[in-house]
RNA sequence: CGGGGUGUGGCGCAGUUGGUAGCGCGCCUGGUUUGGGACCAGGAGGCCGGGAGUUCAAGUCUCCCCUCCCCGACCA
């Protein structure tokens, strides 16, 4: 049994000053964790408690699915990572350091060169795939920002799985084990999630998915659709494909317009001096040419031209993501320069694409499509033209994801507006294939005696993230307040009385009793300690169930009080065991 | 890494034109209290983030560095 009067505790009555999120504030308050270095923490007793019960539950899910736990020094040796060139590429945010005669150590970030080489040195046949391995291990970044608390620290506790499987219907199978095991982690530590297509990047066609828990403090954005269960990350939306405009369109003009070089003073300009006769102008008549510079690994550049309406943003992310590994920026100065034939403010796609005089790339967004009339620059300063027809007037090299997206969009998938949402990321499934395989040279023999590459997933879900996030999941302004499964203890007695009278007599009798069963339990011994501070500690700890043995007493009953709930029911103390042993047994 | 803020007993804060640090909570002792963060009395506890400088004298002024928080960049 847990005693207030002895428990490694503090509860703070104010708010920590330099804690913002609710996690990190309570957590804190609450005496769970304390900070000890910049972006790590200490756990407390009672936050210990928390966390490996996190664990073990994903422990049991890993297991169930037939998953096999090792582990792994954190402490790696630099060579190994050369292999795979990421002592490098890992940058700053790799934690380096020597040993005594200089040679080069890493704290690791994650571990799939580890595990790649682990199975390289046990497993050479086919029969003996597929395996799945895991660890649950403290990892290490050197992060340019920690930030709120738990969320994202430099060191943290994270499980990280890999698949190890003879072909790609097997790197499915594994891929969708492990997805589902997430499912039901996630379901039992009551974290609400949603699951978005995240981009693969570099890697090339690889499935890849991130299980955010839709939360304002989270640091990821994502879209879904209102009405049906598309979700996606910002980078990975797909625009809806629309349907051909098929209308007839007048022909081309073109026309003067004066120091009109943004889209906001052409819009004027054509209201006050072109109007129309069914409606206003507006930005979505407009289209508008960004004009980038790519940058390719070997360090040569591009100029490519993107289309995009007039009333949304380039995302330049989106389109580098497109571009991999090349990156995206605007054309400076410079650029500019050397393309006399690009008029800033004036620019059109009548002179742009690979055919064109200026034989510079041209994409357009899907938004713009075929059919389309647009007002657009002439190519000429202080002139643009009206009514040019995507296909009719002007055709593009082909399309890319381009726009910002933005709430309101159509959903891909049901056409439905998209909403616009923040999330946690506490887990992330990713189809490896055979890269890591192949720089390490991780082969087996197959049933014909060949050597085949391995493929491989890489699965991770942030351990001591998951505890911030149930924390933001589950608080009220009195305190936490913990799902069952992973509550610090089951009960919480608060025991109003003073040494040795009845009521102290009686709580002490129930806790022993309830320990008995099985139960974990946690009871407020503090002597001489008001009533008042004990339950406002009790809230603020956030035990979902919470027992007051006091002054109803008298009439035989103790007070059960949930936490979630907010209720508070006399129970008379000859039940009190057996109500409160089914409440905790049901969950 | 850019921008903004911040740093003073365990926690939250004050500290004037420079004169050697104070309040509330918490903690200790004694007493009175005991159903929603009690009261009285007496105590303990601080290299004022670090370093260098200016000055007879620095929490306070100057310079450099660091921390933490927020926004952005970055983030398997």
């Amino acid at each position: 049994m847990l005693r207030s009067s002895t428990l490694f505790v503090r509860t703070l009555r104010d708010d920590p000053a330099d804690a913002e999120v609710p996690s990190h504030r309570l957590l804190v308050r609450a005496g769970y964790i304390r900070r000890a270095a910049p972006g790590g923490y200490t756990w407390l007793p009672l936050g210990w408690r928390v966390l490996r019960k996190v664990e073990a539950i994903v422990r049991d899910e890993m297991d169930s699915m037939g998953a096999q736990e090792v582990h792994f020094p954190a402490m790696l040796p630099r060579d190994i990572y050369e292999l795979t060139g990421r002592w490098e590429e890992y940058g700053d945010n790799l934690f380096r350091l020597k040993d005594r005669r200089g040679a080069d150590f890493l704290l690791g970030p994650t571990h799939e060169e580890m595990f790649t080489l682990l199975v390289k040195d046990l497993y050479s046949s086919y029969k003996d795939l597929p395996v799945s391995l895991y660890q649950i291990q403290t990892k290490y970044r050197d992060e340019a920002r920690p930030r709120a608390g738990l969320l994202r620290g430099r060191e943290f506790l994270m499980k990280d799985s890999y698949s190890f499987d003879i072909d790609d219907a097997g790197l499915a199978a594994s891929y969708n084990a492990h997805r589902d095991t997430y499912e039901r982690i996630f379901t039992r530590l009551k974290l609400p999630y949603v699951i978005v297509k995240a981009m693969s990047g570099a890697m090339g066609g690889s499935a890849s998915e991130e299980f955010l828990a839709p939360i304002e403090v989270g640091e990821d954005t994502f879209v879904r659709c209102t009405k049906c269960d598309y979700s996606a990350n910002t980078e990975a939306v797909t625009t809806a494909v629309l349907a051909p405009d098929t209308s007839s369109h007048a022909a081309t003009a073109v026309i003067e317009t004066p120091n009109c070089p943004t889209i906001a003073s052409l819009v004027d300009f054509l209201n006050a001096n072109h109007a129309r006769a069914d409606r206003v102008w507006t930005a979505s008549d407009t289209l508008k040419n960004v004009v980038l510079q790519l940058r390719h690994p070997d360090g040569t550049t591009d100029v490519l031209v993107v289309g995009v309406p007039g009333d949304r943003d380039a995302d330049i992310k989106r389109i580098e993501a497109q571009v991999s590994p090349s990156e995206v920026e605007p054309l400076d100065d410079a650029g500019f320069a050397k393309h006399p034939g690009l008029i800033r403010g004036y620019i059109g796609p009548q002179v742009l694409g690979a055919t064109s005089a200026t034989g510079i790339r041209y994409l357009l967004d899907p938004s713009v499509v075929a059919g389309s009339e647009w007002v657009t620059g002439a190519n000429v300063a202080g002139s643009h033209v009206l009514h040019l027809v995507n296909g009719r007037d002007f055709t593009a090299d082909g399309t890319i994801e381009a726009v910002e997206v933005a709430a309101g969009d159509p959903c891909p998938s049901c056409r439905e507006p998209l909403e616009i949402a923040r999330g946690i990321e506490i887990g992330h499934v990713f189809q490896l294939g055979r890269k890591y395989a192949d720089t390490l040279g991780l082969s087996v023999l197959d049933q014909n005696g060949k050597q085949v590459v391995v493929t491989m997933g890489s699965y991770g879900i942030g351990v001591s993230r998951a505890v911030a996030s149930i924390a933001e999941v589950f608080h009220d302004d009195l305190g936490l307040k913990w799902p069952r499964a992973i509550s610090p203890v089951d009960v919480h007695i608060v025991v109003t009385g003073k040494n040795g009278d009845d009521i102290t007599v009686a709580g002490e009798k129930l806790g022993a009793e309830l320990e008995a069963k099985g139960l974990e339990v946690l009871i407020d011994d503090r002597n001489g300690v008001s009533p008042g501070v004990k339950f406002k500690d009790a809230e603020l700890i956030g035990i979902p169930t919470i027992v007051v043995v006091g002054k109803s007493l008298a009439d035989g009953n103790i007070e059960l009080r949930d936490r979630h709930a907010g209720t508070n029911e006399a129970v008379p103390l000859a039940n009190a065991v057996q109500r409160i042993v089914a409440l905790v047994r049901e969950g």
